[in-house]
DNA sequence: ATTCATACTGTGTGCGTACACGGAAAAAAG
DNA sequence: CTTTTTTCCGTGTACGCACACAGTATGAAT
């Protein structure tokens, strides 16, 4: 060794990974994207890691569950548990706190190495977590939002989603947002919070909304907790749009249409993408290389408005180093 | 070949690389960061991409030349060509159009590989270009400022660099932010655009800009195209920083102490150390993994206020995928 | 002192590809 | 048809490391 350390010796990789000639196995677990054009982003990137990856025997499998069935998600998790063999890592996203939590304990007590992406769960004893920081996220929404609004007005964060999803970020989100118009001194903005579960139907939507028009008259910015912002912007009518700022997440289709004809402001993107991609070759540095992880990478908030979002899309598509 | 394509074969760039046993060597040609906290970046990213594919057998040697001295880049190009063998692949900024296209002759003329970063030459004939898209990047500049401008109030375009220095790159800027504002139907925002070269002397820069806003009293927003918008907010007052708007680019530590203490409002980053890693990856792609490489590369604007500022920080400094 | 278990060391083979080399076959020239 | 040139093909070796195995040395127990 201390002639090793003499000579400079570094172990060559290539040769490593080569003499090695085994497989590891990793099994992702994230919701179904079917009909939800989010989950697609994290497959996309998940995808494109392991074409970096793959001729460094690693083999990728992809399971889903039903993002509003904790159950769904509790049955794939002892089903990969019990059918994988042998199982060398799990990449997943932890929106149901409770069943998560019985994942991450089966993989301690198995030691098998795990990542979370998306949504975080404090002292997990996960490898690392790979997404945004909330609070933050909620900040900067607080702050885009800020730029359209006068004193005496009034915010509405909007949660557009089920009851049983992701309570711990919401909640973070929201006390980022308060936070951000605690410490403005010189305008003062009345912040409403309401949840909404039924945004599937439009109609029962838009009276939703024209009831918090009525409450609230002075409302004039709606932030949007999820990538559902495009279903607020189709319901409210032109004319209310005018005066009302909306600030939402994530580069779909729906919200990019609504951001070019300026129905919606501002989206943040929390580079989906790009959590798939890196929770994999997290995994890789883990497994091949030996290196150390850090436990905790939270990914940029882009700002997205229509002059710069054709260079986001963009990266999210080609942009990935393809090893 | 149809048996291969019936079977799927994929040759193993693991074993390949092993066995080819050469080395590739790349020399990248930049502006001396000494005393400039920008091209310090792209150095960054350059040796970060080293560590990543160092193991393939790929060398990389940084020259550098003068950011004001056309002659010392000429003279350090053909100082590469002439002394440097074997030479596989040149990375280089093409600061100066007609040394550079001087050296792109050259390199056709030997059939050597080259990627250019951070300017771009059309018609270069080279494998590729990363860096930012100057005209959008004007739009963006001029987005950003909108937000604190009145109608009747002036833009100033603030180019603080020698003459010599990136023509065209400024000219594009310049377009890209009048095209916003000829598209700006409900306000009239007067635009003008100066040079200032000394911009060393703070005393000479702060004579300069009382000068402007003598000249122009509406005054109120300043769009500074390179990462010198410190410079201009140091030599200010703060009575007239506080109507002042400035929108200037890059994450450099001066910049971001003055973000911080609102004195700048935007920071357009262009991802500098991105420009250098993929600049190097992409050579890689195309040497050793001999796959297609898109000859245009137009990176993010990321716009960046306080609140989102750190995860880019971390990002530069972390985030690239080490393999 | 002998036996046995344990630790250490060196050799050989394999991972999947590249490349050099020799021999065979095919094509071109005589 | 023979000779020369070119193309083609198969074999062998090497790349740097992992790992199995045999052989040797070391130490503990009898």
């Amino acid at each position: 060794m201390e002639v090793m350390e003499e000579l400079g010796y570094k172990p060559n990789i290539i040769a490593r990974t080569l003499a090695n000639n085994k497989i590891q196995r990793i099994v992702a677990l994230i919701p179904d994207p079917t009909g939800d054009l989010y989950w697609d982003q994290p497959k996309m990137g998940i995808e494109k890691a392991l074409r970096a990856v793959q001729h460094y025997g690693i083999e990728v499998r992809i399971a889903y569950f039903d993002r509003f069935d904790p159950a769904s998600f509790q049955q794939k998790a002892i089903q990969i548990l019990e059918e994988t063999s042998p199982l060398d890592a799990i990449l997943f996203t932890p929106i149901f706190q409770q069943e998560s939590r019985e994942l991450l304990d089966a993989c301690k007590e198995r030691e098998i190495p795990n990542v979370m992406i998306n949504t975080n769960i404090e002292n997990s004893g996960s490898l690392c977590y790979i997404g945004q920081d909330s609070f933050q996220s909620g900040v900067l929404g607080a702050r885009l939002l800020d730029f359209g609004l006068h004193d005496g007005e009034t915010a509405l964060i909007l949660n557009l989603d089920k009851r049983i999803t992701n309570a711990k970020h919401l909640q973070d989100k929201e006390s980022g947002f308060r936070d951000y118009f605690s410490k403005v001194t010189n305008k003062h903005i009345h912040i409403v919070r309401k949840d909404f579960e039924e945004f599937g139907d439009r109609d029962k939507l838009r009276a939703f909304l024209q009831r918090q028009l009525a409450e609230n008259p002075r409302l004039s910015g709606i932030f949007v907790t999820n990538s559902r912002a495009y279903k607020v912007a189709e319901a409210l009518d032109d004319a209310d749009l005018e005066r009302i700022k909306i600030v939402g997440y994530d580069l779909i289709q729906p919200n990019l249409d609504l951001l070019k004809c300026n129905k919606i402001n501002f989206i943040i993107n929390q580079n989906p993408v790009q959590q798939g991609y890196l929770g994999i070759m997290n995994l890789f540095n883990h497994l091949i290389m030996k290196h150390e992880v850090a436990p905790l990478q939270y990914l940029p908030l882009d700002i997205v408005v229509v002059e710069n979002v054709e260079y986001y899309l963009k990266r999210e598509l080609e942009f990935q180093i393809v090893l």
